[in-house]
This record gives structure tokens, sequence and C-alpha cells, in this order.
DNA sequence: TTTATTTATAGTTTGTATCTATAGATTCAG
DNA sequence: CTGAATCTATAGATACAAACTATAAATAAA
């Protein structure tokens, strides 16, 4: 028996898909499989899954052994939180990172909450771009980061929180300001202004290929700080739904026909220990929450 | 987290005793040491044992860990076991061994109540003498066995059950049948008849170190059939407190001064599967109680 | 003070959980 | 019906960590 292989179980028996649960628990699928195969030898060749197509589905004793399961998980692991909070323990510091203006009230509630409930839980949020809070994760200087991307790292695992459209700040004289919707070549030839510039992820990169420099004129580090030189009428602005506030002389169209979304996304390397795992899983399961309504 | 260290953990907490626990456990004690460690750091450096001079005692938050260790494990088990009967599931075969004469009622009443509390559990009891049942442990052809032995074999994990004080069984015309006790010095030289014969372990080797053979006139398979031929007449006969049973023209004398004692013991070899593991305890806890009364 | 008992530490070995690469199986599209 | 896409299973290699042996340090008893 193998305390993982509950783990492994406990998930694979919420998403019943290896290959996705597989990427949630950072493991790889065979490695899923092999893990689940055992289980179920040790139960004495139970199959705790049946293949329906090329999908899977709990059996009958699955369901049951997944109750089980994740009751006992949960004891283990309210436990464990119990000890850790005694006066005897020493302090967790969830080293969290967050691309600038993520820091939102969902998150900051969260935070709240998760403090209040866990006594020697500290929390250390380093602001900065999805780039370098990326860095940080792959050098083991953060647990996990908050950030907002266009294409995944493989190094790295990702859980999906939200998926953003862009939109376009314009100043209500421009002449696309009343469009329906503007497209990337329309407005690639804008001044632009950038804000929590990222030469990498940069939209003048990703629109053109060639170097976006040329036509970023400003850049700043505050959506508000980006708003006001549009409304100045010193260029455009490409940024994601979250950002858009009301703004005098500011006008906000959508970006079509642009095939690469913004996605909120929280990042971590490798195994986090329960409480950080814990945290991340209250916040994926929050912010998913809200993003439905 | 591991869930071998949560099951080491119990029966540390249990014992309260690193050597005595690992032994039980069937690993060492430095590897018991540093499971348990690794343990209170996973937990943030609680200290889940105090020590108490050279030896150690459960903390107020190893009490605590304990009682939600204990009740984890203990559903998790019983999960499987749950799994282990249902009709899907591979039966299991418990490999059993018993030195000839130790299948006694307690034993047997074990084995009962196991079977009917498990539907899928199958039992193979194997008869034969102490030496030949390690031997199948060892080769993994016996999954336990119950045996009769003066010193312990270190290859093998044992249990010890009970102490038996040996006797010697004379016919009541023996000049000796009288006395309170006999010491083995004055048998060695008396005809012996020894039942379930084993070189190795022979009294007749043990007592003397010269080869015992000259003097052992009949070797038998059973008690009863032992006791027969002492009560032809045919020698004494050295044997455990278990065998002595009523019998026509046979007087039962302790043997006294000899230094080593009969143990009756499980041992088993490497890890065992929670529904063997499972009988082991019980069948230990039940006998250790009945010889305690 | 010496001896016996128990836990802690150091260094090595072994086992197994995990990985990469690839095959096999099933579904869907053209 | 065939070919591409999508999953899971299998095989073989690798790397980490759990377990071992040997020994030191600490405490208790003689």
């Amino acid at each position: 028996m193998n305390y993982n292989y509950l783990r492994y179980f406990s998930v694979l028996a919420q998403v019943e898909h290896y290959t996705l649960a597989a990427a949630r628990l950072g493991i790889s699928q065979p490695s899923l499989s092999s893990a689940i195969h055992q289980l179920e030898d040790e139960l004495g060749g139970v199959k705790l899954f049946e293949k329906t197509g090329r999908n899977i589905r709990l059996t009958e004793e699955g369901r049951y052994y997944r109750e089980k399961v994740d009751a006992a998980l949960q004891e283990l692991n309210t436990a464990s939180m119990t000890l850790r909070d005694s006066k005897n323990s020493a302090p967790v510091v969830i080293r969290m990172g967050v691309v600038s203006g993520s820091l939102n009230n969902t998150v900051a509630q969260e935070i709240a909450t998760y403090i209040s409930q866990n006594d020697r839980i500290r929390f250390r949020v380093t602001e900065s771009s999805a780039e370098e809070l990326m860095d940080l994760v792959r050098q083991e200087k953060l647990d996990m980061a908050i950030v907002d991307i266009t294409d995944r790292d493989r190094s790295l695992h990702f859980r999906k929180l939200c998926q953003r459209d862009f939109y376009i700040a314009l100043h209500k004289q421009h002449p696309l300001a009343k469009s329906k919707t503007v497209s990337p070549e329309q407005i690639i030839h804008e001044p632009q202004v950038v804000f929590n510039y990222d030469i990498e992820n940069s939209f003048g990169q990703w629109a053109s290929g060639a170097p976006a420099e040329e036509r970023i004129v400003c850049t700043v580090n505050t959506a508000q700080s980006a708003l006001d030189l549009v409304a100045a009428g010193v260029g455009v602005c490409v940024l994601s739904e979250d950002c858009i506030t009301e703004c005098e002389d500011v006008a906000f169209v959508p970006l079509e026909s642009w095939h690469q979304a913004l996605y909120m996304c929280i990042l971590y390397d490798k195994w986090l220990e329960p409480p950080i795992w814990s945290f991340v899983e209250r916040l994926v399961t929050v912010i998913r929450k809200i993003n439905q309504e």
C-alpha cells in the first residue's frame, strides 16, 4: 500500500481520465496507469475503473473505495493541519507569485481566509511579470504562482483558472472606437502602450513575429496607468477583460479572430506539501466557480 | 507523506519503544528512527515522541495524531477488506504452517472466525516440523508459520506467542516418576522416544552436544504415539506442557534447571499483505491473552 | 566507573516509483 | 472504409529514497 497511490486514485476517480489526472498530479500518464493497476492488484484484482470506449469510468467497487479513501485522506490531512497549527510546529511559509494586477479581491480573500483558519500559515507574495514568476518557480524560489499566459511551458505544471478574451483600449476619438470588433491587423501599426511589459509575451511579438519594440511607445506597470495614457491619446493598448474599468475618453473593443486567448493559471513545479497543495485546490475551486456564474 | 510511515507511527505509538517496534514491524531500528523523524519534519517539526531517560513516550501532539492516524488506517483497512470480499476479487489464500500438534482449539477457532468474517479468505494449512516450516517460509512457499523453537533465527521475523516449559514423560514404574523435578543429566542416558523428530532441535542435541541418535530408540510424529510408547516402557520422552494429556501408566515431571524454554512463535518473512497481517495480529492478541490468564 | 541498553548518525545498497518511448485500442472525420 | 487523432497499456531505463549495516552518543543500572 502506498499513500501516493491513494492520492492518485482519489484524483483519477474525480476526473475519470488518465491523461488529465496525471497532468494535474504532476506525473506522467504511464506512472498513473501503473500506479492504479498496482492498487487494483493489492485489492485482490478488483477493477476500480472500467473502460468506456477510449475513456474510463469508476466501477461500483471504485465508487465505494473512492468514498472511503477520500474520507481517510481528508482525516489525515486535517490531522496534519491541526498539528501544524500547534505551537510547537514551524510555521509554513507559502511563497506565492502573482502577475501584477491579478491579486484581486478573490485571491486576497482566499489568502485571508486561509490565514485565519490556519494559525501557522504565512504568505509571502511576490508581484512580477509572468515570465519572471515562472523562472522563480523553476528555481524553487516560489512554491507556486498565478500568471496570465497564452501558451503553456511544459516544464511546469499548470491548473487553468479561467480564460480571458483580449480587448483593445482606444481613445474615444479613434476611428475604430465605434467598431464592434477589431482585428490584430487593424491595430498592429498603431502606437502601442504596453502594460506589464514582457518582450517574449508582448502582444506585438505574437501578432507580427517581428520585434514589437518599434511600435511600443510607452510601457507601464499598472493597467490604470496604461489607460491614463490611452485617454491622453498616446496610443492603443491591448489588455485582458479583467483590466477593463470605466475610464474617461477610453473605449474598449473586443480583439477578434485572434487565436490566442489569455489563460489565468496557477502553476507549480513538482510536489507541493499538503498545506500548500490544499491552498491551491481551494483557489482553483473558488475561482472556477466564480467564473462559471 | 508515506503510508508505511503512518503504519510505523501507529505501532511505535502503541509500544513506545523503537527497538521493539522495529522488530515487530520487521524493519531495522535506524529505519524506524529515520522514518519517524521524517514524519515529524513533514508535520512542521512537531515532536510526536519525547525521550524519558533512555525510553520514549508520546507527546500531547503524538497522542492526538495517533488517534487520527489509527482511525484513518482502520478505515482504509476495512475498505480494502470489503473490496476483497466482493465477488470480483481474487480469493486470498493464507498459506500457514503449524508444527504438528500445535493446531489447537484456539488457532482452529480463529481460522474459523476469520473465514466466516471474510468471504474470500482461504486457508492452506501445512503441518510439519519447525525446521521444515522455517525453510518453507524462507522460500516464500508459506506466508507464516506457528512453530515451537528455543532460539530465534535472525533471518526471519518472530512474534512470541507464549513460553512453554519442558516436561519428561516417564513410565509410572520408572524410578524418577515420583520426583518433583528432573534434571537433564538424570535422563540423558535413558532410552528416548522423540516425537516430531528434528535432528537440529532435538533435546538430546541441546543437552549433550554429542549426537543424540544413539539414545533415540524411536521417533514418531504425534505426541499421542510418543506417549503410547512411553506407556509401553520403550523409554522417556521430552515434550512441552502443551502435549500433556492424561495417559495410562505415564507420569509427567517438569524438566528443571534447563536454560532453554520452548517458545511458541508466529514467524514470517518480509512484508505481509493486509489480510494476512491482520490475521497474524488477531492470533497474537488472542493467544497472548489466553496465556496471561 | 564499568557495563548494558537504547536512540542517533553515517555511509552504502537495494528496491521501486517515475520517466521516455512506443505499441495497441478506439473513435471520429473525410 | 481508410487515415488521423486520442487514449491507455507495455517495455526498458533511470533516479531517488527507504532500508540495511556498522558505529557513535547518551542514559541507566550495577
